[in-house]
DNA sequence: TATGAATGAGACTTCATTCAT
DNA sequence: GATGAATGAAGTCTCATTCAT
């Protein structure tokens, strides 16, 4: 019944690759489902007709309901931890707010907006993988704060711990106004950003370029 | 056969008195369960267990799983706009550290951490209460950031809008920290908070005392 | 993949014949059941067990219960008109015994016996079906009978309307007696039948053939 | 709290007196509505209700919900045998018209109307006692045809059991036609049912009182 | 591999009946 | 006696997952 390719023109393997158009198809419209109505009340049978496909083949690519979910956030957990908070000379509202929409313009191509961590918090299994990656995300703006703060490019009388989960907080807060599909002013919210970390004359000193004694992390 | 209240300022009828205390007992087992397992997994008849009452009980009470989450939430919703922004004179990260302090201290009083909003937004019905409040708070914070850049007081060069959902973000994020149980620097806190408000001689003047322009909004 | 049907008048196409199956053996063990404990006292996981199917297959089948039901009550209603009024010449009374007694032979052949009309009338849906079928029935009873009357075979001081009513109450009785399987003869029924719509002269006539104004509706 | 009574109005027993009402209250309440919504579907909270008594009160005066159906049933049963079939000289038409308008005259002023006694048969105790009772009727009504046709006065070559459930299916399509509040011509109906008894001599005979051989059963 | 009918555990909810007050 | 809150068995229906074709 299926006779195509006998002479060459798919050079990949066709059954792999129609495999994984299959499981991408599964993926996407899981997002897309998980979106509309959460994960509880989207149920494997609408997500495998959504995607074209049997309800059992989907359990041809995922064991169950959860590892599709899972698999969607370790892709989306990426997406959370959108910038390196590398300051390269320069403006560093400037960097930042054009490294934020960059960031921001790739998701949205991807169509990765609108899967709700909100909705995932409270699975043990879920909760984990998330509540990982938010730590993870978490210690490494702290340590990267540290150096600031001892390279005395920071407010000096900031308590840094703190300073780490209010910046994470806003990422967050970013990354679900974009998931909703919410305007937002990168620029604006940079220089909010910024002024959090940065005193204004470090701020200065950066736009100028005359900042001796700062070098790259 | 009615002689309660003879003597004492909180009569006491037995009836409703019990009635309520199956309903407040309902409420403590839901919040607790919904915490533990998640709404959707947390059943009504775990709850009624919980509650050592019967499964029928709990449906004397609330018409279903949802409604009595949705007390949960009408309660929590007042605790979501934790503090209004006006500022009297004095030191303002103090003023502000120790409102919070205070609210957070009464709010684990009452033992109402650890309901996780987190797990409500995809419930269409859920997340309009939430969302409501979420804007309506928003809308009052970012009102008065007007009457504040009005008065000269906040920085002159910041976009408002963007500024109440970050403020609102770190709002936010404290009361999920306390639901969570994690500690807090109220101080350092309030310090990053009202960096993002004020410039620093605005914070200086609002400390001395010599900030003429200033009257209460 | 697709051999069916090579040879032979009745395909068979596998899959929908299953399905088929479990239907007509949902829908038997439906009447049986209904019949024996009545419609309130049965339940879908009942009826799924007699049918040796998961009580999940049944709302494959039917969306519930009382879907069921009206299938039955659907196939049932056409058994409640079961007879035309239509004489042609010949003794009245045996061409209807004959006909009566046909079409009983071939219901109880179907085994559509043992619904039970009675249990169904006080669910405002399906009192709907069932007395919508009765009054067609009853409408074009009384019809057939104005055409018998204004040709002059009917009693000529009859009441219409009433006569159509008490044929119809024998008709369903006659149609209850043989779903609960009791005896009836129909020569006798018919006489009565018979007795109630036309005078003995008349009867007479149609018997000896020599009822010159007679032709058929 | 309730001196009423005290000197004498009331001899008879005032508690009984009021037990009494509340029973009648809570059958006249169990009638109302299993007429309305149909025995399964009325809960004895809502009689209770309906009746102005406490749930609780219900089970005071019967012992469960079919035990007050079957009260009703009882009551309504006599109605069922509504006519003796005794044939006192003069028309018989106009007699049993006139019985019958009296029968049924009477059932309406006792608002017994709109119990419905078809949702009755498949409850196994409570289709013994209907059933029981209908077959009473039926053997009292054939005896009384056997005694007809032995004196000549009924058609001859009739069978007699088919006669008699037939007549009990007109009586029974007449109480359900005043049940549910549709119109009868009881003139009317009267001529049909003397019609399938007597021959139409034997009717002119009772007419004139000229038939000697007849005397009351 | 793909299919989709079938499965059955378990969630939600109702209500006849009991019982403490 | 009267009350109505409480009980919990039982019914309805859903859906994650399996399995024969």
């Amino acid at each position: 019944m299926a006779h195509e390719n006998l002479i060459g023109d798919f050079p990949t393997f066709p059954k792999q690759q129609r495999s994984m158009q299959k499981r991408q198809a599964l993926l996407k419209s899981g997002r897309i489902l998980f979106g509309e109505k959460g994960y509880e009340h989207t149920t494997a049978k609408e997500i495998a007709a959504h995607a074209k496909v049997a309800t059992g083949t989907f359990y041809r690519y995922f064991s169950d309901k959860r590892q599709l979910l899972m698999s969607l956030i370790e892709d989306h957990i990426d997406d959370m931890m959108p910038i390196d908070l590398e300051w390269k000379s320069g403006d560093p509202e400037k960097l930042l707010a054009g490294r934020l929409e960059m960031h921001y313009h790739k998701i949205n191509e991807k169509n990765l907006r609108r899967l709700m961590p909100e909705i995932l918090f409270r699975d043990a299994e879920l909760a984990e993988v998330v509540q990982e990656a938010k730590t993870r995300m978490l210690e490494k703006v702290t340590e990267h704060l540290h150096l600031l703060h001892r390279k005395g490019l920071m407010w000096q009388d900031i308590e840094i711990e703190t300073l780490g989960w209010s910046l994470q907080s806003l990422m967050e807060k970013l990354q679900s106004r974009n998931d909703q599909g919410l305007p937002v002013d990168y620029q604006a919210f940079s220089k909010i950003f910024c002024r959090m970390l940065f005193p204004p004359e470090v701020i200065q000193k950066m736009r100028n370029g005359t900042l001796n004694e700062w070098k790259g992390p």
